[in-house]
DNA sequence: GCTAAGTTGAACGGTAGTGTTCGGGTTACG
DNA sequence: CGTAACCCGAACACTACCGTTCAACTTAGC
């Protein structure tokens, strides 16, 4: 630790800084997972030194940079109306949230390279809650297959959304085009009946 | 390059190391993508100037040990009878590779890393090609549905069937139970009608 | 406008990986 | 059995990253 850090009230100019810093961050975890501390202070446009002035070391960085994604996405989904059909539902979440879910699934990664076993599901249990209940209350209204675990119905919709980003950006898939399908084909597959 | 490595004739041993190496790196790839050449070396009961002497980099050993568990695969594929209904067909494919594309998923993404871009995805080309060719089939036949682009249902598998891995690694889902999960899901996903 | 808070580049030490060289030791194979 | 092929540990140079220190500079805020 090289600097304070511990005060209460901070100059205008660091706080904005602290923002930058972050923001800098998200976008370049997102891209690569592996992105060192110079990048991201650069991309920041503020120094090396400034960085581990406000966050001490590499790890507590990515952990800032993840909660903040996870609190933004917390925002935007906390406004939705998830009580209709199920299936309705599930489309809304899918559509407002694909993208999110995708940015943040890399920042997501860098975290669980970096961080102690257990932390990064302790720091994602709330987010992940709520697809959870989705799916149980379309399984328990018989909207969605009970054949299947509701862990693992709640599995697919995750890696099919990663899946759905990691081919956006390798240009196999037309980004307009990801949330139709992914709903499409989450919704077959949660289908009763077989 | 440290040695001559373009004989034709090799002597018995060195024959014999080149193998143990090519299995130790896809083991060590297939848990760690960043494996070291040092890690790698050690798992093969090789010294590591040995393996330079078999590998001139650690890019050539990638790309050896991806094409290695691509043709293992392709192997095992091979004998595959695959031209019944396209669901069976497409189930028996499931149940006899998933373990197999989750291991040398694991070994192409450290390809991905470390080998120019493209270069990946012309090795694996071919293996690709015989899922593309029975979703195809499938859709032609009436079995899949053909209202979502074949690509797009390739990828929904791929996705699958390495998330369910993931899962496994991190201990969310029985290894015994993911056959049936990813083929009770995917052929829902895959069905007719909406 | 003064001052403390904040920023900055340069530089340092430490760690880890890659690829190479060297010298001496083994061993396959004719 | 002899020799060439091979193996090996130690050590080297090189690169990249992390985290830290320092001394000088800029600037926010009273």
């Amino acid at each position: 630790m090289t600097r304070p850090l511990a005060k209460q009230t901070r100059r205008a100019d660091a706080q904005h800084n602290v923002e930058k810093i972050l923001d800098a961050a998200v976008n370049c975890l997102s891209r690569d997972p592996d992105a060192s501390v110079s990048a991201i202070a650069q991309a920041a446009g503020v120094g090396r030194v400034t960085l581990y002035g406000h966050f001490p070391s590499r790890d507590v960085l990515v952990e800032a940079a993840l909660t903040r994604v996870l609190t933004e996405g917390e925002e935007l989904l906390a406004g939705l109306d998830l009580t209709g059909d199920p299936r309705d539902a599930l489309r809304v979440l899918i559509r407002s949230s694909w993208l999110l879910i995708a940015q943040s699934s890399a920042v997501l990664e860098a975290a669980q390279a970096s961080l102690p076993p257990g932390r990064v599901h302790e720091l994602h249990a709330e987010p992940a809650r709520r697809v959870d209940q989705l799916i149980r209350r379309g399984q328990d209204e018989g909207a969605f297959r009970a054949d299947l675990p509701a862990s693992w119905l709640t599995s697919v919709l995750h890696h099919l959304m990663k899946g759905a980003a990691a081919d956006v950006a390798t240009g196999q898939l037309d980004r307009a085009e990801a949330p139709r399908l992914i709903s499409e084909t989450v919704l077959a597959a949660y289908r009763v009946d077989g």
